[in-house]
DNA sequence: GCGGAACAATGACATTTGTCATTGCGTCTG
DNA sequence: CAGACGCAATGACAAATGTCATTGTTCCGC
């Protein structure tokens, strides 16, 4: 099916899988096995596992999800080119969020892919940045550029436990504040987001990845 | 009409899968097809689709996410048993929610996966299944039973609404009721669910798999 | 070294939210 | 048929939330 693969037979390409969900991990592995061309040297389910494995196998490419244990994506991400680590990084999410993006693109990745786009597409991407080349939806990098993320560091703290339903209260003596303070935090960031409230607030934030 | 197979265990398991995602559903699919016994006779990425397929493929068993478009899993897997097909049912979801697992039994499914399982355990479901035994969690099954949801219909509604930050005015003028009595629904909730606020009365519904 | 930004706080105020008691209506169900 | 339950409302009250003005501090860049 690959013509390159079968007819030149040059070194298969060495991927590592990172991803939480075992069932979707496992899935993936054997979609990419499946290809001539493509072999998955190691799976992690979480950050930690994920950057020990990239370490130890120097894989050509590493692919993997955002929302993990201990290490989110992009962090196991930074940290790799950190380390000036070569290997090819693909983030792979459910999430169409433009702060995700810039976040991976900020930490050094090659690609982002969505869950819901075409499983062919992911054997494909991952040549492609073997290659050199981005892989990044058209559509959403443009969205990416268009609208930083207004928050200040403190709002989002903030910002992010009241939209776990803590009171002003609660916020205040997790984060060692007065209430006022809190209350005036909370305040700056609804009328950033153009909220009304601090959970359309949370919410707004969310769904562009700015939480 | 009806290729039972019942000869000597050689026949293949024909299987049809419902996923949203796209790259979650054509792995799935890859898992299940380099298993020597199961073949993927149609894929489906949204509710409806999910109906045509089986009722014009007649699989063995149905394997389905929950949260899809036009239709939830939930709502399929009843749809299916309302017609008595004979299809047996598998939902595969993130979700480990109790009230999620009581609908999907009271829908008639066989079987209740979640995607963080060991991938191994999908083709090995698919079988007992279809062998007539039922594939649940054990422990969330007890949960399942333990604890009914013990929300009105009503309460349910305006929590959902509150939940994504409206205010009472404007869940109460959505739903065509008075203010006070949105707060009242909402103070009921709360209580009954133990929590402070409906932020965090919200988030353990959800949780529950009661919204 | 000056201005700007983030951080932190206080006080005052209006609005929203949560609670409670109470009433009324309709629909089941034993 | 009585009682339970869900639905809908009102009024009153306390508590939480959101807004604004104002005052400090520190740190960073020009």
């Amino acid at each position: 099916m690959n013509p390159v693969a079968t007819k030149t037979n040059r070194t298969t390409l060495r991927v590592v899988i990172a991803e939480d969900q075992g069932m979707v991990l496992g899935a993936l592995a054997a979609l990419l096995e499946i290809e001539g061309d493509i072999s998955v040297v190691a799976r992690a389910r979480n950050g930690k596992e994920a950057i020990d494995a990239v370490l130890q196998h120097k894989p050509d490419v590493f692919i993997t999800d955002i929302e993990m244990p201990v290490m989110t994506g992009l962090e196991v991400a930074a940290e790799l080119k950190r380390q000036r680590c070569p290997t090819r990084i693909i983030i792979l999410t459910t999430f169409a969020r433009a702060g995700y993006l810039r976040r991976a693109l900020d930490a050094g990745a090659s690609g982002y892919l969505l869950k819901d786009m075409r499983a062919e597409e992911l054997a494909e991407a991952v040549r492609r940045v073997h290659r050199g080349l981005r892989v990044v939806d058209p559509e959403l990098a443009a969205e990416a550029w268009s609208e930083p993320d207004p928050l200040t560091d403190r709002e989002r703290q903030v910002l992010r436990l009241a939209g776990e339903g803590k009171s002003s209260g609660d916020i205040a003596s997790d984060l060692s504040l007065s209430e006022g303070t809190v209350r005036n935090y909370l305040s700056e960031a609804i009328s950033k987001l153009g909220a009304t409230n601090r959970v359309e607030a949370a919410r707004i934030a969310r769904t562009k990845g700015w939480l």
